[in-house]
This record gives structure tokens, sequence and C-alpha cells, in this order.
DNA sequence: CGGGGTGTTGAAGCCTGTCAACAATTGTGG
DNA sequence: CCACAATTGTTGACAGGCTTCAACACCCCG
């Protein structure tokens, strides 16, 4: 199944119409490979990139050279979809693992939606629970101690990664170093690694290969005090 | 001057008759007093409401008590604006001075808008404009100690003022409390107090009696890595 | 088999939170 | 206009969470 079509459908109702043209999107195809930038700040932004296959993330360097994550980027997500309207590009995208993109012309989309009021729709719907997700972020960052941050976090990809029905089980494959969840968290990939010891011991949740196990659900959304609710867009 | 045609002028070219129209959302407007909520989570979100006067900020509340703004909104700036394309609203809207907002039903706002396609890219590029701000603010609280984090804001809001038009000088009113911008930044009310006594100490700025003072604006822009470049849409 | 990336653990130090007391300012009612 | 209360600002002492630095184990891939 097409992830893009995936995505959009759970914000909005698509006609046959619809997702062919969402098809067609997704003709022109682009391999990254793992630690390469999709898009740069710098780069022109003729084309507008869709996460196909793999993990990505959108960041910011410092000058200092840390590194904050502002979003992760799973399939059907759209790395810069702002360039539809603006000119420019305020972030990088990396991709975390091997990913395949869906490349497309920037004037091409916004022709396309010119004449499908309904994509612009579920684009614009779409564009809003990303920006739902990123507020949670930041109150994340803002409130939560690490130990609460980490399981939040976790419970976020879970609930998105279950959303795009890529599992229906307790264990998935989460291929982010605790580098990267460190700068996803603003905290040092040391700390990360004694806050899933921490929720290894008490029985919450393991992270092994890659793979992640969620033992306790409940008590680790408990933990994070995380309500999903952010997650689901209600249509009109 | 109407401060959302305002707003709205920064990132687009709006003809007469747009102008009218945004003038004419204004007629409806309500006063709001300072600590009271213009719009709850809980809420029905049949109304927008567009800040004309005073500071608001968008907020949400943990299970703890402790509370993170995730965005200071100025005259000109929508509150819910989300509520033309989603029914559903994760936030709410305080008054941290005494407000005036214009109230549009929803309805209105989008048959408006359906005519009006030059207006709804302004409003999405203004959305995109504050997405950047939310990015900004995330990096702030993830990777910027409290000294640069005070700094920072300081430079944002003096940034975003300075583009409404609302001052020239180096002195302009900053109605925030220190608990305020505790919320804002992820930090305690007593830190932000000793921050600014540095900042006062080493002479970049001072804040008193609601009154901000920049002494040294290349100097705190310096120690906030500050580029407001973010702020700036640039249209296609 | 060797090397780079990643994960794990400990010790020490700093940044920020917490608690508390008091000063300054603002707001309110007489 | 004054008196008083409530909010906000200021400062100190102390505690704790997270970072930093470092060393080593593990694992995958060449």
């Amino acid at each position: 199944m097409n992830p893009l079509i995936s995505k959009l459908e759970i914000v909005a109702t698509l006609s046959n119409d619809d997702r062919a043209k969402l098809t067609s999107f997704c003709e022109h195809q682009q391999a990254v490979d793992r630690g390469r930038d999709i898009v740069r700040e710098a780069g022109n932004p003729e084309n507008v990139y869709i996460m196909l296959n793999g993990w990505a993330a959108r960041y910011k360097t410092l000058p200092d050279g840390s590194r904050q994550f502002t979003a992760f980027l799973m399939p059907g997500d759209l790395c810069n979809g702002e360039v539809t309207v603006l000119k420019k590009m305020d972030y990088n995208v990396i991709a975390l693992t091997p990913v395949t993109v869906a490349v497309i012309g920037r004037d091409a989309l916004i022709a396309a939606t010119l004449e499908r009021p309904k994509l612009v729709q579920a684009f614009w719907r779409a564009t809003l629970v990303d920006e739902a997700v990123l507020r949670a972020w930041l109150i994340n960052l803002g409130r939560r101690d690490a130990y609460a941050r980490v399981a939040h976090l976790i419970c976020e990809l879970h609930a998105r990664m279950s959303n795009l029905g890529l599992l229906q089980q307790i264990e998935f494959d989460l291929p982010l170093t605790q580098e990267h969840l460190g700068d996803a968290l603003g905290l040092t990939a040391v700390h990360v690694n004694r806050v899933l010891k921490r929720l290894r011991d008490e029985g919450l949740m393991t992270l092994q290969n890659r793979m992640l196990t969620l033992l306790d659900a409940s008590l680790l959304a408990k933990a994070a005090s995380f309500d999903p609710g952010y997650l689901q867009a209600v249509a009109i």
C-alpha cells in the first residue's frame, strides 16, 4: 500500500481519482543512504520529497555543533511540504536509515493541488497534526524530566506507527540509536542510555537490537502522561 | 492600522478588496480580561479568534500542574486558526494582558477564503512562519542553556514586534512576568530572574517595570546565536 | 580479524530546581 | 489619596538531575 495514501486517509476521505493522483506522485523515486541529507537548509527547494520507506529526521545544527531534531519522519510524511507555499527552508532532513523518497517538482504539486481542493485539505490537515506533534515535543522538553520524556517519545512513535498500520504487536522495529533519541529529546546519549536501563529494569519496555518491546504499555503511558488525542485529526 | 492586515502583508501582497474583507472580519470584537482563557481545549471551536490588541499565550497544563507555553500571540495572530480545517483543539489560549479579539464564525471564515485563494495563501504562509517559530522554540529548549535561552526569546520577541511596526527603538513594552517567561522557556521564574540579573549586570539588556531595553542588541544576538531568518517568509 | 560505530557504566561537577524569606510594585477599597 | 492586600521581583542556601569525561564491552561489516 502507498504510505502517502495511508497517511492522508487518516485525516481525510479520498476519492479513487485522488488516490490515483497520489500514486502518480510517487512514480519518480530516489534512494538515500543512511546518514545523508535528503534536503538541506541552503539547498534550492525545487522539489518536494515524500518519505516512502525508512526513517528520517528534521534537524538543525547550532554554532557549537550540537544538533536538535524537530521531527521524526516516517513513510507518508513530507520532508519539505512548506516549499509549495514558501520559497524558503530553514532546516535539514537526514536519513536515519536507508530511505526511499518520492520526488515531485514543486510546480507539479502546486498545479495538481489547484485542481483538487480535497487534496489540499488532506495535506493541510496532515500538516496540522504534524504541528500538534511539534507542540507535544515542546511540552516534553519544557516540562518533563528525562524519564517521562523518553517514555513519552516511545509512546508517540508507537502510536504513529500503529496509525500507519505498520504494526499490531507490542514488539516493533525502532531503527534509532540512543544518540538519535538524545537529539530528539534534548538529552545526551549517555543519559538516554541510563533512562532506558531504568525502563528496562522496571519492566516497562526494552529496546534491544533496534527492536522495541512494550512490556507494560499502560504503565508507560502513565509515566509519560501520554494522551494520544493530539495524533488524531478530527475532520469537520 | 488593522494588525491582521499588517501581519499578513509581511508574507503576502493583498489587494484592496482583500484588505476590505479582512477589515470586515474584525468588526465583531470582544474584550478578554487578563488571566482569562480566550479559547479552551474542551471548548466548542465554532469561532475563530484573532488577536487585535494585547498579548496572549497558547499553553497546555500537565497532570502535575506545571504549565508550558507553546506560543506567544501578538496582534494579528490567530488564536485557533486550525479550526477552519480541523474540528479539534488540543490547547488553551490565555490572555496575558487585557486583550481584544475579533470573533469570526468558523463557517464565515471558510466561506470567505473559498472565494479568495489569495487570502488562503496569506493565512497559510503566516501559519508556516508560526511553525518555524515553534521549531526555533524547540531548539531553544533542547540545546541552549538558560542564559542563551532567555536571550534568544528576547531577540525573537523584539524582532516580531519590530516586524509588526510596533516599535523602532531599543526600548519597548514587554508586559510579561518572569513566570510567563519561565513557562515559555521551560524554566522556573526564580531562575529566569537570575538570568535577567546576569544579562543586566553584563549590560546586554534590562527588563524593568515591563519595559525592555536592548542595551547591546548584537551581543545579545550573539549570546543567543540568534538568526532572524526564520521569521521572514519568502513568497514564491 | 580488525575497526568503527554503538551501548554500558562509573565518578565528578555544574546547571537548574526547590524552598524560603523578604522587598518592591501593583491593584483595591475605603 | 491613603492603607492594605496581592502579585511580582530578588536573593541565598541547598539538593538533585543531567552533563561531561572516560574506559570498556559489544556488534556488525568490511
